[in-house]
DNA sequence: CCCTTTATACTAACATGTTAGTTGACGACT
DNA sequence: AGTCGTCAACTAACATGTTAGTATAAAGGG
């Protein structure tokens, strides 16, 4: 159990390198490679079973989207947090999202209306019982369907790369007790615009929303210095 | 000459395989890669006189940018267009691009009106001098320095990667008479809104110039209907 | 005692051998 | 003649051997 716990690339789909891909970048999202962690290719192919090849072709993939550094002949380290990136993921995730949901105003269909009514609905169900990996999931899952129904099939896979600083750091924030309720405020705030077409409120009620996250993770930068790079 | 002429590896800086990446990368940007071509890893070696692992790793990041299609076990060819993806990426860069305008539109210093402001004045004389080639860099330079604007290092990047199959795409639109002109006007629209500080102003005229660029190439899925996937 | 130099151990990067899956063509069978 | 099954050739994917650059620590000089 001191090594490391990597999903096995067994319960995974897709060629090896994929496998691995998905088993590293889930360690690192999860947290349970934080951010300094050196990898070694050697650790991790013997962990999994694999050869080399696979696991470079995933470290040269999680690099590029920005997970890990790899010190050329040296080392590959988990990388680690700056501010700067947050709030670049921050705004790149608004105008993303400002976008998608102005798109979904003008265009909605009563079957969206009627998922997105549902979601919410489900949303406060599961804060009612306490159960807020199911809401954090849910919530999650707003934003998705925001996305799918744009229209574009690529828009959910481009918002998670570039939020992905973004959703590690999230991992840190300390579950605040009325921010649930807020959260599902700011949704249906975000709902209704849709549902009348308001496209001016649906921008400013989503820009309002994304906009809650920067603060609640600026106080990591001193609680969690030994993440944040110098 | 009937060989690509693929820029050689020893005029670029990086690792091998970055250099391998960015030869193929503006092999296919710049149309020489044609869509639908057939890309042998055996041919890039020898073309480059480098072995097999650089290219792979080049091919696989192509692959996650949407460049080259990979056919597991049997081939690599380069992706063909289809209008969703082009719309998809107009859609991506308006976000990115207003989002910016937006942020730059409150924060702008003088120095930075005045380098926008000279760069369209420099986009005038070079439409007049008939310098096509030129005006077209001088374009990209204004977005660019706006992105750069924001403060954000990175979304530079990040725009030129959502918007690689409208990049790729736009070389095979006809340069058309007029359009430079409008261009610049809508340009100075856009100086004008930043300079006055009017958020929304800056919004519209953006998002009208983005606009343009879709009329433009929706006619080449029949005039060039071998590049667009069926 | 500290700074510089050098040697060694370790890593990513690269080259190349091997495997396995796919495609297209040929031939047999219907 | 059309269709299905088989086979051969080719490719990406994977494994592994080799190279070269980096960092650490020890040794030598100031």
């Amino acid at each position: 159990m001191a090594a490391s716990s990597l999903n096995k690339v067994e319960n995974l789909s897709g060629s090896l390198s994929q496998r691995v891909y998905q088993s590293l970048r889930e360690a690192i999202l999860s947290m349970q490679f934080p951010p300094g962690t050196v990898i070694r290719k050697g650790a991790i192919c013997e962990q999994l079973g694999v050869s080399r090849s696979p696991v470079a072709e995933a470290l040269a993939r999680l690099s590029t989207e920005g997970l890990v550094d790899i010190i050329p002949q040296s080392a590959t380290k988990v990388s680690c947090f700056s501010m700067d990136e947050i709030r670049e993921a921050s705004f790149l995730r608004q105008a993303l999202e400002i976008a998608a949901v102005e798109k979904v105003t003008l265009e909605r269909t009563p079957k969206q209306l009627a998922a997105l009514t549902r979601n919410i609905r489900m949303q406060e169900l599961l804060i009612e019982d306490k159960d807020f990996v199911g809401f954090y999931e849910a919530d999650e899952e707003f934003h998705t369907m925001l996305m799918n129904f744009t229209g574009f099939n690529g828009v959910p896979q481009v918002l998670e790369s570039v939020s992905l600083h973004l959703t590690r750091a999230r991992m840190l924030v300390l579950p605040d007790e009325g921010r649930p309720k807020e959260t599902v405020k700011e949704h249906r705030a975000i709902l209704a615009a849709i549902k009348n077409q308001d496209v001016d409120a649906a921008r400013e009620a989503m820009k309002s929303h994304i906009g809650q996250l920067i603060p609640r993770i600026l106080p990591l930068e001193e609680s969690h210095a030994e993440y944040f790079k110098p």
